[in-house]
DNA sequence: GCCGTTTTCGGCCCGACTGTTTTCAGTCG
């Protein structure tokens, strides 16, 4: 049982409390549990078995749940989710993805029309059931029908950069607006969260009649939900909503704070607000002097953390997690940054499955500021990609070779493979050929779905291997596409920090792997990352900053990724091991 | 259900918008 499954747990118990009309801190509770467990970087199987350790000790974790914990690590399940889905069958939970319809009207449902899933809902609502209870009409119904259809489709996060391009395109689309003065973008996007579910659009502006105008001419709006006098919110073709807030400029900083989230960071930057006697909402710090709020902050985001004694916190890092601990201590981390990346460790060419010569690769990192690259083909396991046997891959080092030459001297070229980890073990190509490149990538292709001792020895394997730099995409997950290897990280990590192996951080959007929770253990361990586009292409180097952003959500800051070294220092630290 | 420099009870963030209401509950972020 391991930490996302007890956090799937914990929040299935708080959508059925919820449903129940719980106590809603006791919900949170569980949110709370889960979202802990979830960020924990060492496994509460771990924790559970340490007898030095206490899982209590976690913030967030009291005796309640540290005990439904142990069950679920002993048991495999969970006494008390057994009995809550005896009273309530799980599928009404699909009820509540239907936009608008919360707990509270969906257990109406249920008790009264003993409705229980999407389809029973939407017969219901056909029917006319549905408008004539109490709290209901026939614009809920209405609103209920458009919901369902909606709910049906995946509702889908979209990567991250995804995002950005809509972003951009939306930008350009509202600066058109007559009178705008500020334009932001908020929420998860701002956090650089791999992925994001919607976007929030900050403005300030002479007239929000014109800025809304404006947003409702955007091409891509399929349906405007909302429209108010300082809130809007519409749905894209793609499904995706846009919020938008027009705010005054004397609050934008606060709203800026507030709508950047994370929803638990405000929480306790709120708590510690009301603390120190101070109130904080979307539009500015207050104290209440003789009965009256009067404003201290609010134009500028910086401001109102000033206003509470605390430092600004890049948003990457306003999930909850250590942020305010490491204020506490005057702690917090200069985040690692897209100018810091020196070299780029993962590419492939034409010789197998990528679409650029060598040569254009040089030229497109020389192009991005790099100082060094390493070419790292597929090795031949991966045939579909045409892989390299020892006799090409010493040819393409030769090639290498040569172009190296002719470089200035200011840019070096690595002679490197991405080697496939054999499904029994052991390296696609023999030792006496890795030893002649500056740059091992070892990577998992086949076997992605073995047993869990099975893939964490194969990885281990190749980590306790001489001759392997780095293990690249270390959990193989693709976003919204594929799990992760059912890999033991924790061991993976021991093994990294105890051979001085580099682990990845791919920054292609789709893989983000690690992610950010694994990079902060592996930060906490001293391992150094290495940011890799993974291009497959000249466009594809521009994933670093993707990259880049995952490892400010680790907290991970210049010296603790490798390729921000010249290649020298960085060929130093491989030979350390 | 968690937590505690006001510590074992009593808090726990707060405002906009909508629909079904005649003054507010539910939902959302």
């Amino acid at each position: 049982m391991d930490n996302k499954r007890i956090a799937d747990t914990f929040d299935q118990i708080a959508d059925l409390l919820e449903f129940q009309g719980a106590n809603p801190f006791r919900i949170r509770a569980y949110r709370n549990g889960a979202r802990t467990v979830r960020d924990l970087t060492d496994s509460v199987a771990t924790i559970i078995a340490d007898d030095s350790r206490d899982l209590t000790e976690v913030d967030g974790i009291g005796k309640d749940l540290a005990a439904k914990c142990a069950e679920l690590v002993d048991t495999g399940s969970l006494e008390m989710m057994n009995e809550l889905l005896s009273e309530i069958p799980g599928s009404v939970l699909d009820l509540l993805r239907i936009p608008g319809l919360g707990p509270k009207k969906a257990a109406v449902l249920f008790k009264e029309l003993g409705i229980q899933t999407l389809d029973g809902l939407e017969e219901a609502c056909q029917s006319g059931e549905v408008a004539k209870l109490k709290g209901f009409g026939k614009k809920t119904e209405d609103t209920l029908l458009k919901g369902i259809a909606f709910a049906a489709t995946a509702n889908q996060r979209i990567y991250w950069s995804e995002a950005d391009v809509l972003v951009g395109r939306l930008r350009e689309h509202l600066e058109q607006t007559n009178g705008m003065e500020q334009l932001e973008f908020a929420g998860s996007y701002r956090r650089g969260r791999e992925t994001v579910g919607d976007l929030d659009i900050l403005v300030v502006a002479n007239d929000s009649t014109d800025v809304m105008d404006c947003l409702q001419d955007f091409e891509e709006i399929a349906d405007t939900l909302v429209r108010g006098e300082t809130k809007m919110s519409v749905r894209l073709e793609s499904g995706l909503q846009v919020d938008l807030r027009v705010v005054p400029a004397e609050s934008f900083g606060a709203a800026l704070q507030y709508f950047t989230g994370s929803k638990d960071h405000n929480v306790l930057v709120r708590g510690e607000a009301k603390r120190q006697g101070l109130k904080i909402n979307e539009y500015g710090v207050y104290r209440n002097e003789a009965g009256k709020d009067v404003g201290i902050s609010g134009a500028d985001e910086e401001g109102v953390y000033r206003a509470l004694g605390m430092p600004w916190f890049p948003p990457e890092l306003r999930e909850a997690r250590q942020e305010f601990r490491w204020a506490e201590e005057d702690a917090l981390p200069e985040l690692v940054g897209l100018d810091d990346i020196r070299g780029d460790l993962h590419m492939h060419t034409n010789a197998t499955d990528g679409r650029g010569t060598i040569e254009e690769m040089v030229t497109a990192a020389q192009s991005r500021g790099l100082q060094y690259i390493a070419i790292t083909d597929h090795s031949k396991r991966v045939s579909m990609a045409r892989g390299l046997d020892a006799e090409r891959v010493l040819a393409q080092w030769s090639e290498i070779d040569r172009i190296n030459e002719q470089l200035d001297g200011e840019f070096k070229l690595l002679k490197g493979i991405e080697c496939d980890i054999l499904e029994e073990g052991g390296m696609d190509l023999p030792d006496k050929v890795l030893a002649q490149a500056d740059w091992v990538l070892a990577s998992v292709h086949y076997g992605q779905k073995q047993p869990r001792d099975k893939i964490t020895c194969r990885i281990v394997g190749a980590i306790e291997n001489p001759h392997v730099s780095a293990i690249a995409h270390p959990t193989g997950r693709l976003i919204n596409r594929r799990e992760p290897y059912d890999v033991d990280m924790e061991a993976v990590l021991q093994a990294a920090a105890e051979h001085h192996t580099l682990l990845e951080l791919n920054a292609n959007p789709a893989r983000l792997d690690l992610n950010d929770v694994h990079c902060a253990a592996a930060k906490a361990k001293g391992i150094p990352i290495t940011i890799n586009t993974d291009a497959h292409s000249i466009e594809g180097l521009d994933v670093m900053r993707c990259g880049i952003m995952q490892a400010r959500r680790g907290g991970l800051t210049a010296t603790d990724v490798a390729n921000t070294m010249a290649w020298a220092d960085l060929r130093a630290l491989l030979r350390r091991g």
